[in-house]
RNA sequence: GGUCGGGUGGCCGAGCGGUUAGGCAGAGGUCUGCAAAACCUCGUACAGCGGUUCGAAUCCGCUCCCGACCUCCA
């Protein structure tokens, strides 16, 4: 059994609620993933970074923790009524399978790149077609689906007057949606009622991707995928479902409605929204344009940036706010992440090497095992890493104190400095996903730069300063930056 | 128009009844051959107007702005 005060912020609630799971030990979580008809965006990217966060906070408290994110490959209708995957499809003159293993490929590589934790699942929709066509069997015996030639929707009305679910998550009024439902939806005059959705749709002639069916040569409903896959792997209910904040209407909520209506029960105990990435103070997003992608930010190769950003800068960056706030995009807030980072990174290399003769009970122990314990709250408290990085950056105070001899060694213990490594290297790396990016560059370097600074000592130590500032400034030219500290040089990338 | 969420110091961003958030930028200082790095100190803040309270950035009301969803989006 294991304990954990961890509370999170239900959006079904509306309120922060102390997460039990159903199963003591285990816990279900489901994501809606990407639909792969498109190069991943930075919004898709803040949003599985986020939920990456927070699998892996809960992987940390020893859970043993089911993560299923799907692959949305098919039933994506677009405004004319055309699946997302047959226009990628049609525009590149491809199979439809075709574009969608291209735009998962580039998807994975994006989640490596920030390095994200894969899901334990990650199901795609075209897999699911048989459990997709079950589900609609049960909704339809159950009273909630009505055929239309050829074509099932949901009915909404009826399934809100006999269950009261419909529009709860998303704080929607039945009557408000008649009033205000546009009607130049597709195939609107099929259905009961406006806010009724497809979840079984005939396919025209020409449409690419469709199965037979009971109903009709067809594809599935865009919101039927999650419902299913869900179920198929996590059960009928389970603990907790994720995804951005413009999913929970209409895609979230049919997704309850679907559940409920197939198998009677709400489907699961949190739902978890993670709030927009803005740039510019306006929402990110593929169709007006206000967008830069993952790999513009990181060459530089956008008017919004001023240079290039590394992917551990913009994950850090992301994580300087909280998942349930906007963060806006903006370049001066990236130089500033980059700098902090930076400086998280290199106060972790310096913790290495600190070491303390006072085995106990020094004088700062306490205050600094305040500081820890703080960050494991904030981490409790809904994933708060914007305040748990806070008192990182307080522990490198600390750190690089100690390093330089502010604060003397005897000040604080040798446990408590090993309790400081253990910390700071679980909360940065393992929970917070982050990664030092400077560690990559193995091979000669360390050693020549060793040589290079034993060299230029020398020249100090001659006072021979024209050639000890010559190789500090070539160096600078190839971005390496030569600290002198009270132990002697050390350097860093720029 | 309906629903919801915001407006915090130069920028980003936590907090959400009494406590220094934090990062970056800025000012002064320590250290240094000089510089950088590091450390120390400092500054200016809670959109506006009322109200509740011993006490409000935090609660209530009004006003003004902004954003999201309502239609494909993470």
């Amino acid at each position: 059994m294991i304990e954990n005060n961890l509370v999170v912020y239900n959006s079904l609630s509306r309120q922060k609620e102390k997460l039990v799971p159903i199963h003591a030990g285990h816990i279900g979580m489901y994501v809606c993933g990407p639909t792969v008809y498109n190069d991943v965006h930075l919004g898709n990217c803040r949003t599985f970074v986020s939920f990456d966060v927070i699998y892996r906070y809960l992987l940390y408290l020893g859970y043993k923790v089911r993560y299923v994110r799907n692959i949305t490959d098919v039933g994506h209708l677009l405004d004319d009524g055309e699946d997302r995957m047959s226009k990628g499809a049609r525009l590149d003159n491809l199979e439809p399978m075709e574009v969608a293993q291209k735009y998962t490929n580039g998807f994975h590589d994006m989640m490596r790149i920030f390095n994200t934790l894969q899901p334990s699942i990650e199901p795609r929709a075209t897999g699911h077609i048989l459990e997709q066509i079950e589900m609609v069997h049960e909704i339809i015996k159950n009273g909630f689906g009505y055929e239309r030639n050829g074509s099932v929707y949901f009915d909404t009305l009826k399934f809100a007057e006999k269950t009261g679910e419909y529009g709860k998550l998303s704080g929607r009024v039945i009557e408000e949606l008649i009033a205000e439902s546009r009607d130049n939806l597709k195939n609107q005059d099929e259905k009961k009622h406006p806010s009724d959705f497809a979840i079984w749709m005939k396919a025209s002639g020409e449409h690419l991707m469709k199965w037979n069916s009971p109903w009709s040569v067809g594809f599935p409903g865009w919101h039927l995928e999650c419902s299913a896959m869900s179920t198929k792997y996590l059960g009928n209910h389970f603990d907790i479902h994720g995804g951005g904040n413009d999913l929970k209407f209409p895609h979230h909520e049919n997704e309850i409605a679907q559940n409920i209506g197939s198998c009677g029960c709400q489907p699961s105990n949190y739902w978890l929204h993670t709030n927009m990435l803005l740039m510019n103070g306006k929402k990110m997003s593929k169709s007006d344009g206000n967008t830069i992608s993952p790999t513009e930010l990181f060459t530089g190769d956008s008017p919004h940036v001023s240079k290039g950003y590394s992917p551990m800068v913009v994950r850090f960056f992301m994580l300087q706010s909280h998942y349930r706030s906007t963060n806006d995009l903006t370049d001066e807030a990236l130089q500033a992440a980059e700098k902090g980072f930076k400086r998280v990174m290199e106060a972790n290399k310096t913790l290495g090497s600190l070491q303390s003769n006072i085995i106990e009970n020094a004088p700062l122990d306490s205050k600094i095992n305040e500081i820890i314990d703080g960050a494991y709250s904030d981490m409790n408290d809904d994933f708060n890493t914007p305040r748990a990085l806070a008192r990182l950056f307080e522990l490198v105070t600390v750190i690089n104190s100690l390093k330089e001899g502010q604060i003397a060694l005897t000040e604080v213990s040798s446990s408590c400095i090993e309790k400081i490594k253990t910390s700071f290297h679980a909360i940065l790396f393992d929970i917070l996903g982050l990664k030092d990016e400077s560690d990559t560059n193995a091979g000669p370097v360390d050693g020549l730069m060793q040589l290079v600074i034993e060299l230029r000592q020398l020249a100090r130590t001659n006072k021979d300063w024209p050639t000890s500032d010559k190789i500090r400034d070539s160096l600078n030219e190839l971005h390496i930056q030569i600290k002198d500290g009270k132990e002697g040089s050390s350097w860093n990338y720029k």
